[in-house]
DNA sequence: TTGAAAGCGCTACCAG
DNA sequence: CTGGTAGCGCTTTCAA
């Protein structure tokens, strides 16, 4: 038995003497779809391996009506004659039609996948901002395709290039601080960018996140105002963490400032944790007994300081005070509750997402600055 | 002035008098890619709006073989003799070639893409997972396509249906209650499926978690072995979160068995949070001051809880014992740190991705049952 | 409002 | 080992 298949070739539709594609056969319900069907390809008994689909053409033809009509039926409906649009749509639901988007996106002007590189999936550091963003690309009908860079500028790079030969509609990367390559690639290929959760002027494309800076001068002005004279920064540097140290540069240039003295620089390059908070703040107490503030990189290494403190019989605040970053939903159950600086999580995702939507529907390029706010919890002696 | 693309079509070589595309003109540096080019197609002038991009073809011309050739030094580079093999490497460097997987998706066998659906993103439920499963099948050349479902069945169907659009060569789902309608929709599609984090012998295809039924037992039980009499759960059991609820049941069943008693449910339908934990268990204690022992459907939860407990005076674990599920970071932290229930979430993630590849491959559906193991700290005594 | 046909860039098959 | 060529399923002119 030979099943003919949708086609549009016109050599082929000459070949089996057809004029045109949808008149090939009478119109009426299509055979049924045999699981892992084989079918054979013109009348050269050629075999396909690939599974029978319904296509656009199977859909039209069961329509009776030209693929390019059913394609407009689904793409502009406005445009199509209601009752025949009708038609169309009941033949796809009664076939199962599924669009194929790699041919629609081969085809058409754009794809419909955002390539997302973010440095971490881990403690959901982005966990929420992707969240909304994911939320705001698919309500768009865009999706997500995401890849994970662990901090690695090289890896980053092979991803965004792995991301850009899905042809993406547009990319979205973490953080401002990238491979060279990355800024000469993107420029190449001409895609919408939006670089989230770190800002700077001198952007890719579009830009959206907070000052770090002014995050770590945040935390040492609170510590300060809280009347500590001998502050301490702990936590994780990676080195191509550059947040963490743009968070140490405002902390350490803030104490300068005001206390006229230097901070004590308490950090590792390994990734942040509670047992590294824990580590350290033991280090660093039994060495600088004088310390009476501690800014944290991150919520999760202000855990691990604070379990140590405890460890340690010192008392917070009364002894030392501890401020976080990220306030992670632990941080308001630890006792004495922890102080922190609320990074706007889901206002950056979303945000980032309409600007990449902006932009791929023609629009300008933006710049958007978020302010962190102070948290003033029990560990800094309250609000 | 008219520039010739890179083709392969029959008619329009025949047109221009070229035998074979590869000679359609003398090798040499390719020009320059304008940025925003526009191109004449064909002879007609009509114009294309799309960015000029290097093609396989034209790799395959700066390097003086047929595109076939380029194609198999990237795809089976043993099948191509080595000199000819860095001809091609060193055009597609020159030229900054791109793989248009969309192309390679159409034209072959499967896609690389692994639609992956999540329940959330929030509280990095699972963002270790998904960092461990993103990263073993960007390993194989694979990438992940993300959805949240926000634990809403019918939106759950929709994403699978946007992911099947993308002809992923894999599904991965996050539990094994799904919306009917998803069932329908694999198995039409042929499409190798892992569900992870919960499992089920009546799973789709492959599925790899934790028997979630047990780990309420494990919970309840570890109350009881440490003298709780009368024990309560708490937390959030969303309509549709069947894991939430599986673990409640293994709960109470084990109370029921070994205490002969009733367990004390105190659950919510909105998400967990602290916040949730908190107000629930001056609820359940303010009615119940006779509860002894409280299971946590999450840290998160179990984290109010305590926070709560301290508020009204009560001693942990003295007073109240408290268990939680999940092993959150700050779970170490916590004054008592918290007893909890750990989740071998990398694990998870890892055998989800090798189930999946190895179906791509043409192996086996396979499912597996990972242990869940107990963490016995401050809060329900100690180890 | 509808239809015809030309691609999009690549893979896979077959022939040499 | 290499090349020719027919699609993959859709969008997009252009013409009617």
């Amino acid at each position: 038995m030979q099943i003919f298949r949708a086609f549009t070739d016109t050599a082929r539709m000459a070949e089996t003497g057809f004029r045109t594609y949808n008149h090939a056969r009478p119109h009426g319900p299509w055979p049924p779809l045999a699981d892992e069907a084989r079918i054979l390809v013109k009348n050269t008994g050629r075999r396909s391996t690939r599974p029978l689909r319904t296509t656009l053409a199977d859909v039209a033809r069961a329509a009776g009506v030209s693929i390019n009509t059913a394609s407009r039926a689904f793409r502009s409906p406005k445009t199509v004659r209601p009752e025949l649009r009708l038609q169309i749509e009941e033949a796809a639901t009664a076939l199962h039609y599924l669009p194929n988007r790699l041919a629609g996106g081969l085809a058409g002007a754009h794809t419909g996948i955002v390539g997302v590189v973010v440095t971490s999936l881990f403690y959901s550091e982005f966990g929420e901002t992707l969240e909304t963003m994911q939320g705001e690309l698919e309500a768009a009908g865009l999706h997500v395709m995401l890849g994970n860079s662990r901090y690695d500028r090289n890896e980053e790079l092979r991803l965004v290039r792995a991301m850009l030969s899905w042809r993406p509609a547009g990319i979205g990367l973490v953080g401002v601080d990238h491979h060279p390559g990355i800024r000469e690639l993107l420029k190449r290929e001409q895609v919408p960018v939006v670089e989230f959760w770190d800002v700077c002027d001198d952007c890719f494309d579009c830009s959206v996140g907070m000052d770090h800076c002014r995050i770590g001068a945040i935390q040492a002005g609170h510590l300060i105002a809280r009347d500590c004279t001998r502050i301490a920064f702990v936590g994780s540097t990676r080195n191509e963490d550059h947040r963490a140290r743009k968070r140490l540069a405002g902390c350490m240039a803030t104490v300068r400032e005001q206390l006229g003295c230097e901070l004590t620089q308490c950090t590792l390059t390994e990734g942040g944790s509670p047992e590294l908070g824990a580590r350290l703040a033991r280090t660093l107490l039994e060495s600088h007994p004088e310390i009476d503030g501690i800014a944290c990189n991150s919520d999760v290494v202000a855990f691990g300081v604070l379990r140590t403190l405890r460890e340690m019989g010192l008392r917070v605040p009364n002894d030392v005070k501890v401020i976080g970053f990220g306030d992670r939903a632990a941080a308001t159950c630890m006792n004495p509750s922890l102080s922190t600086v609320i990074p706007p999580r889901s206002a950056i995702g979303e945000e980032a997402a309409r600007m990449l939507l902006r932009r791929i529907d023609g629009g300008k390029p933006a710049i958007r600055t978020f302010d962190a706010e102070l948290a003033a919890r029990g560990s800094t002696g309250g609000p």
